[in-house]
DNA sequence: CTGAATCCCTGCCGATACTG
DNA sequence: CAGTATCGGCAGGGATTCAG
């Protein structure tokens, strides 16, 4: 009953997973919900950022200059939300915060890896 | 110079690769390609329906009946554009089209699942 | 130094109606 | 069957200004 033209059997994997059967974009969705982890622009330059190490707001504002500080604020609270980061306040003056990727945050360099490699592929 | 709080050398990886040093977000990137391919609402569910294997629009809209006709027709033709799928016209009446993912698209599989496996990752 | 508040503009997406 | 045309609401994101 399928549309298959090929003879294949069905591959394991996520398509065929019942879990990813939803008729409609379900924000509980586990793609949902990195690609929301994801959305927007800047995203993930900022993440790239942090995979390299420890950033405070300052750092993020020179590594990415054309980035306003409103949309950098609204990054960082997406990815905190998203359990991707945490803030830490330094103590002292002047007031600095530290950004740090939490242990779940890190585990998106492989994600970002996988859509790296598809996107740098040649097509014909 | 760096920022690293641990004392491990660079791992290899996306984030230290030079090409990905960009200080905005350039469509050319391999990231923003892939990210691209996949943006907007419904986009990847459209690509789940195809993974399972060949459709024609009436069956997605039988898959997907929340989803318009307009916006089904623009996302098959942004994966079109983006080498994902292409349109094969069927002979006689009535008019039939047949959509089949490319090997590219095909690719975008491992894709979606690192996509799935982070977000169904639970977060402490 | 690290944001918050505001304004405005643009583009996405849904709904509806129509066509070869 | 497989689209196209048009309209409108709403949220994303940039610029600017202000605050703790």
């Amino acid at each position: 009953m399928t549309h298959q033209t090929v003879g294949h059997r069905p591959r394991p994997g996520l398509p065929d997973d019942p879990r990813a059967d939803t008729a409609a974009p379900v924000p509980s969705c586990p793609v949902e919900i990195t690609l929301a982890a994801l959305r927007g622009r800047w995203t993930t330059l900022v993440v790239r950022e942090l995979l390299r190490g420890d950033r405070s707001f300052t750092d993020l504002r020179r590594a990415l200059p054309a980035l306003s500080d409103k949309v950098l604020t609204d990054r960082l609270a997406q990815l905190a939300e998203a359990g991707v980061l945490t803030r830490h306040r330094l103590p002292g003056r002047p007031p600095r915060v530290r950004y740090t990727l939490t242990p779940h945050g890190r585990d998106l360099g492989p994600v970002l890896q996988a859509l790296w490699d598809w996107g740098a592929q040649r097509r014909g």
